[in-house]
DNA sequence: GTCTATATCCAGATAGAC
DNA sequence: GTCTATCTGGATATAGAC
């Protein structure tokens, strides 16, 4: 690739970012339907032809944003699995971290709402939907082994660790929702709170 | 009004009813503008024009099924208020019968998920749209005062009330959401992990 | 009360000029 | 690459027969 074509790459991509970070905040608002092509190309102050010159359809760019969204959700999970922590530590530095996120980062709460509008949703794009199916349990994966090494050295509570994970993340998903029509700076339960529900005294 | 027309008020009331059921389902699956009058009368075995016969608009009905979705959720909470019981008691009490709901009765997470839908997204009618600004507070607010009341007796932990408010609706929330994807039986948290975010031991 | 047929509008997607 | 103009399909809501 020459010099010039590798500069307009670079460019394209910049518009297509553009167009995603526009569409996430939609999207999640208002869900894919309600979410209007010119809705978009007004967000991004482009002409609504132009969005088609970087996106196929709607449906594309919805999809593109739910493959972002459990990249970074799973990245973000192996990352935590990997550290040098006890499972303690490793679901304090989760909470913590997730929180983090859900109050200085507005897309964050913005993608926790998509991905829960896209798995409740049935009008979900079959490609999303496949994404979904295929990841989405990732995340509750590895919070149900990090549950189990804690029960193994006594520092969690013995309940089911699987369904510990699943109340971790509609906790956290919870929140997200929360968040989102209340503003990301609206409130942060303390962390104590939260590890309560986990952690033996 | 005579017997007949009595009669034919009855009727009129359990078409309409049978409409707001179907028409439930499908807005907390596909939220108010993916859902077609045509979807509606589908689910409920009519013809599209006689949708119209009962209700003026798409709107009136999603508006109307946000009314009792309220009713339904402030008079539970009156009545959890007023009971003879300590704050700690109405506490287990509150979770338990909203859990009880949850895997019980396929609407009832339903609901919450109308609620959550419509008090986050911005295409929301007008009307729909007040009355969430109107009641939305008072679950939040009746929580808070049992909160208050069980710290003041000594049995729940000292943080924010108001917070501890909105984290147990968060959580009862994401919880709802996760049992609409994955249905009403599929899991429901032991109440003794709940609690354990509220009461000291 | 209930249905079918249709007027009207609006959104997604395309075509083609610049 | 970017815009404007337009085609086309589909959904709301209405009209009118039964």
């Amino acid at each position: 690739m020459s010099r010039n074509q590798q500069i307009n790459e670079e460019k394209k991509e910049e518009r297509k970012k553009k167009i995603l970070s526009g569409a996430l905040k939609l999207f999640a608002k208002r869900g894919l339907v309600a979410t209007k092509i010119s809705d978009i190309a007004q967000e991004t102050a482009m002409s609504q032809g132009l969005i088609y010159h970087y996106y196929n359809s709607k449906e594309d760019i919805y999809t593109e944003l739910i493959k972002t969204a459990f990249k970074k959700l799973i990245e973000a999970c192996y990352i935590l699995e990997k550290t040098e922590a006890t499972p303690k530590g490793k679901i304090i530095m989760a909470i913590e971290g997730l929180l983090k996120g859900l109050t200085d980062n507005e897309d964050t709460a913005l993608y926790h709402l998509l991905i829960a509008q896209a798995t409740v949703s049935d009008v979900t794009p079959n490609e999303a939907r496949t994404i979904i199916k295929e990841h989405n349990t990732v995340p509750y994966d590895v919070m149900t082994r990090i549950f189990e090494q804690g029960q193994k050295d006594g520092t969690i509570y013995h309940h089911n660790a699987r369904e510990l994970s699943i109340l971790f993340w509609t906790t956290i998903n919870g929140l997200a929702i929360y968040k989102s029509s209340h503003g990301a700076k609206s409130f942060t339960p303390d962390l104590s709170i939260i590890t309560s529900m986990f952690f033996k005294k």
